[in-house]
DNA sequence: TGCTAAACTGACGTTTACGTAAGGAATAGT
DNA sequence: ACTATTCCTTACGTAAACGTCAGTTTAGCA
């Protein structure tokens, strides 16, 4: 099972090497099923068109973009209806992105790089929202800590 | 808002209003339905005992408590189990108090206070963990907002 | 005391996010 | 070509966290 990276003639990225869901699953900690129910609500592409009934197959974008979701799900605790809201930013950005290799004309470049940075942006202030009310819940139990400490403090003098 | 230690008999922190449950599910933001189902589970005492059939009340004590509860389930994505669990904490708050006020052993309130703090710095653990996963993250989307902002700018000079 | 709004207790329904089992193909190794 | 995995689809099952009746009962008040 050796990943040996084929120098290929091009310098791409998408020299993808193509892996099947078991391994995707374990790659990511999640199981086959939760890949294909992220597909069956439209959170994953399905990978490349596939003919009903054969395997799916993945690249290591798949297993970075699965590994993205379950992060911001555990930790922004959105549902996958509000994941796949916030991820049709990252959805769009493997289409992006190829399409901004492929494109020579800089004011479509302009435009797909503005969209990237508008998806981020929105993550960003959904994350920074997150930890501002976050870090105002610390600051009162910092205070309520503190409270009693000094408490402590009169008491054991 | 926090109903802290008032070691004295104040007149108005004690002179506990008491509601119904309708009330308090608006004050909190959640349903009758929703505090009956916490009572339910055990994450909420039930307040006061009382004979079954006959109308729960709530002090602002118990709103104040509830409105936590659902404040760490939202912020930090808790099953309502894990919130017991991390709530044995408060839960065991309100008995503190009261014992704490009718103590006058020495060693006896050093010992509740102790308690208070142990189940504070729980939360806080929680809480300080969640803003360091969330401070990484926001990390990285910075980079990468960085990356693509670099781009746009060879682009457009 | 009588009335009405709000609450009470079951008990079944619902949504989300998968788990699990069944029966049949596809793919890799020999 | 044969075989053992791994995967496929379909479909029903499940746990958590409530929503929603339905049929009573209680509590505040006129």
């Amino acid at each position: 099972m050796t990943a040996t990276f084929e120098p290929g003639p091009l310098p791409d990225e998408s020299a993808a090497r193509t892996m099947r869901i078991g391994e995707v699953a374990e790659l990511t900690g999640t199981t086959p099923r939760t890949i294909r129910y992220y597909e069956e609500i439209g959170l994953l592409s399905g990978g490349t068109e596939r003919e009903l009934g054969k395997h799916r197959c993945y690249s290591p974008g798949d297993v970075d973009r699965i590994k993205e979701i379950v992060r911001l799900k555990d930790l922004l605790g959105l549902s996958l209806e509000q994941l796949s809201q916030l991820l049709e930013a990252e959805t769009a950005r493997a289409g992006i992105r190829r399409e901004y290799r492929e494109t020579d004309d800089p004011d479509r470049q302009r435009t797909l790089l503005n969209q990237s940075r508008g998806h981020i942006d929105n993550q960003l202030a959904l994350v920074r929202g997150r930890i501002a009310e976050l870090s105002r819940l610390e600051a009162e139990l910092s205070e309520r800590a503190a409270l009693v400490q000094e408490k402590l403090g009169a008491l054991g003098e």
